[in-house]
DNA sequence: TGTACATCAGTGAACGCGCGTTCACTGATGTAC
DNA sequence: TGTACATCAGTGAACGCGCGTTCACTGATGTAC
């Protein structure tokens, strides 16, 4: 095994990116230092040279966990056209995101965790919330972004209940419904 | 100190409703079994008196913060006048709401918690969402219940963001917003 | 290019701690007569 | 109503366990000459 400063820098990559995945996954509490480690086959004491703590490890972890979730969102848009809205929303209320939460947006995978926790790592949400209600805004052609925050809303929360819900069809139900009167909206022009 | 039979049920009431209210606050794995018992001035051997275990607590919990905060909710309601929407709406979004977790809607302060935990969990949960879903869909008049779906969405979704906001502004508007909105829905109709 | 040495990424045993859970015990409760 | 005894709610010491963290160590890396 290698021990050179490059694979280091690969190494904290690797397991910040784990990390990353596992907080959207199972929380930010659901981090074990040892099992972390282990995922990514290195053993619990090297962690220390990578990160000063724990707590230290989460509050990277959370901004990975956001960062990847953006630019999930943005990748899956038509990388050729002009960003379409309709596309960016149909992407985000799809099964797909629903069932992947590890690689989907952090914001529906720990609004309720973070809400609760310290004040800096909910600045840290706030940033990402923000930058997509005026995404959305600039997507709806408004100045205003009211009906931008009912949008993220709406959008959030469905993601977030239809991963609540057992029953199949309800659970697809709540993303199609919420989906359909979201992109209604982006016709209605400025209004 | 006295040991009746119905002090016990006073105590199972008082750990259960003290169990409900901490989930809330800080999460569904927030819980311990020591600091809970000592809450209510009891010490952690008498817990297995009234809980099979931890975990049997934790689901116990949930539906006790579940019923709690649909109880708030009607509770909150102008109990002479025929329910009004408006109101109902109005208080679900509003600053003491997002300030009383330990109070407040379950749906809003678990949903990421319980999209993560298992069968039962969620369908506890979802029992709430659906009843709620039902409820704002006979407020709005309609038979079909897309609107309430998406309503509801909206405000579990502002409730939680509007708790990730640090900029007290922003999340004062995050639910001013969604409720001018949603109080809006209702007076267009059955369309 | 080759050698000698300092650096340092990763290892794994060891630590203290808080946790969920068990259990022998205490003493008030509640019941049988 | 009063006594004798069984029940059982609550106590607190003790348990094994997994956790975050520390640290002496190993051996490859990278540098000075």
């Amino acid at each position: 095994m290698g021990h050179s400063q490059a694979e280091k820098a690969r190494n904290r990559e690797r397991i910040l990116t784990e990390a990353a995945a596992q907080i959207r996954d199972g929380g930010l509490e659901s981090i074990s230092v040892g099992k972390l480690m282990h995922k990514v086959n290195l053993t619990h004491g090297g962690f220390y040279g990578h990160f000063a703590s724990r707590s230290d490890l989460l509050a990277e972890a959370l901004k990975r966990a956001l960062a990847e979730g953006e630019a999930a969102a943005r990748a899956s848009q038509d990388p050729d056209k002009p960003r379409s809205f309709p596309a960016a929303v149909r992407s985000y209320l799809s099964r797909t995101h629903r069932d992947s939460r590890k690689t989907g947006c952090a914001i529906a995978a720990l609004a309720s965790d973070v809400g609760r926790a310290d004040e800096a790592s909910r600045a840290v949400m706030e940033e990402y919330v923000e930058a997509l209600i005026a995404s959305v805004a600039r997507a709806l052609g408004q100045q205003d972004d009211s009906k931008a925050m009912v949008a993220v809303s709406a959008m959030v929360g469905a993601l977030a209940l239809s991963r609540v819900m057992t029953d199949p069809r309800r659970s697809d139900a709540m993303l199609r419904v919420v989906r359909d009167h979201v992109i209604a909206w982006a016709d209605e022009g400025p209004g």
